[in-house]
DNA sequence: GCGCTTTAAATGTCAGACTTTTAAATGTCA
DNA sequence: TGACATTTAAAAGTCTGACATTTAAAGCGC
């Protein structure tokens, strides 16, 4: 692992990729313990502070884990499901919500994936993800039930489509597309008939995975992903007919 | 924006916290310079070096960059898909690699969300991805190739289809299950025989997606992964029974 | 052998100084 | 007046050295 001190590159930047490359190569190891800050420092003829820049873009990577004490240092972290689940769907909302990405093509992106999870969940899917969904729906259809609310139930349903599918890597890939949207869905106002008609596919969505039932899964995903569109569209043109400075 | 000195979680982490969000919630807009270092030390009333992790933890997620100079400072960063992509990559080749995901489970995600795009992509590919591919087959068909070599083209002919679709969220998206596959796919040995077969299959694709023939592509990815499932088995069989104690 | 205390190692934080980069302000000359 | 060179100041990048805090292990008394 070595450094070039002339480059224009900053020096904690060059000490952060050399330590990823190790990594990530298998030169380190999952809980191999890095040497001390002190020894780094030593070791790349930097000062500790540049040492512990490199380390802190590492840990925003989840690529280590820091532990204070006596017997503390850095270590190589396992990455965690959950913590690629978090930089994903970070990751994927800052992405729509600043390149404007169109609802559409978000839409498009997210319903291309549910799809391609939906054989897979039908054929696997325990009772456990049958329960979520049906509770989701059930809270779907509750009155007084906020716009945001009725979103993040939609996102819940959704998310136990994909992991019916029994895959992780799957259910990874999928949550930032389904989160990511969130944002953008809670910019819509949910009246009380597009409520009943999405709860309504939800449910022929949940008994097609329920019957096992693939193909008919995605052609109900397939209406609730035009639902969707022309309740956005509806929506938006209402928003662009009362500012159209904005558009 | 405030922190919490007496909080046990580290300051600096705190700090990235709190101007990530205002950058998620819209407070800081994309372009908007930051407080120098030193205003933002005094702001959070705390040392410089501190801050400087905090910005070094956001810079690794890229929400922020950094300029020298008279002019410079840190200011937040439009996250291209070119950054969002290479994120992806290295989270999802790191996801695979730490926590030994199957074969069998990561190339099930990776054709399930291909055979997703396949009808997009059938739509409204232009000819410079039909072009893509045909060279990448030609590629593949040339003798002397190295296995590593022949992995790399593989992952340019699939990038082409999933660009194919015209979606950039779903190719960022298909980014991750593709890259990320790499390492596991340079683990295997391709023989004369088991190129031979894979080239016709894209072959195969290729033709149907230039056909504008969704359900062909589809079958043909379908064929595809049986093929490299079938291949990978036997070399992992083969890898077994040499080192059991590897198991 | 158990429990308390001490100790040392490591990270976390701070203060202040210096270096390098960069662009704007200033000055100079045709 | 305008183009070019020079100065200057602001900002990030880096270094040194110090102190605070946390933590586990070693040492010690009973």
């Amino acid at each position: 692992m070595k450094i070039d001190p002339s480059s224009p590159t900053d020096l904690s930047v060059q000490i952060a990729d050399a330590i990823r490359d190790a990594i990530v190569s298998g030169d380190l190891i999952v809980d191999e313990r890095l040497p001390s800050e002190s020894e780094l420092a030593d070791q790349f003829n930097v000062s500790r502070p540049t040492v512990r820049e490199a380390l802190k873009r590492l840990g925003a990577q989840s690529l280590i884990r820091t532990q204070r004490g006596a017997t503390g240092g850095a270590f190589v972290n396992r990455l965690s499901y959950t913590d690629a689940y978090d930089q994903q769907v970070t990751t994927a909302t800052l992405l729509l919500s600043m390149n404007a990405v169109s609802f559409e093509t978000a839409c498009e992106a997210r319903y291309a994936l549910e799809r391609a999870c939906a054989p897979l969940s039908a054929q696997r899917r325990t009772s456990d993800h049958i329960a979520t969904m049906r509770t989701e729906i059930f809270r779907q259809g509750q009155p007084g039930l906020t716009d945001e609310a009725f979103c993040a139930s939609d996102v819940a349903f959704h998310r136990a489509l994909v992991d019916g599918a029994g895959n992780p890597v799957l259910s990874y890939q999928l949550a930032g597309a389904v989160e990511a949207m969130q944002p953008l869905m809670n910019m819509i106002t949910f009246t009380a008939r597009s409520r009943e008609a999405i709860i309504a596919l939800h449910t022929t969505i949940a008994d097609a995975i329920e019957a096992g039932d693939g193909p008919a899964t995605v052609d109900g995903l397939n209406a609730l992903e035009t639902e969707t569109l022309k309740l956005a569209k509806s929506v938006f043109d209402a928003r662009t007919r009362k500012k159209p400075e904005a558009g």
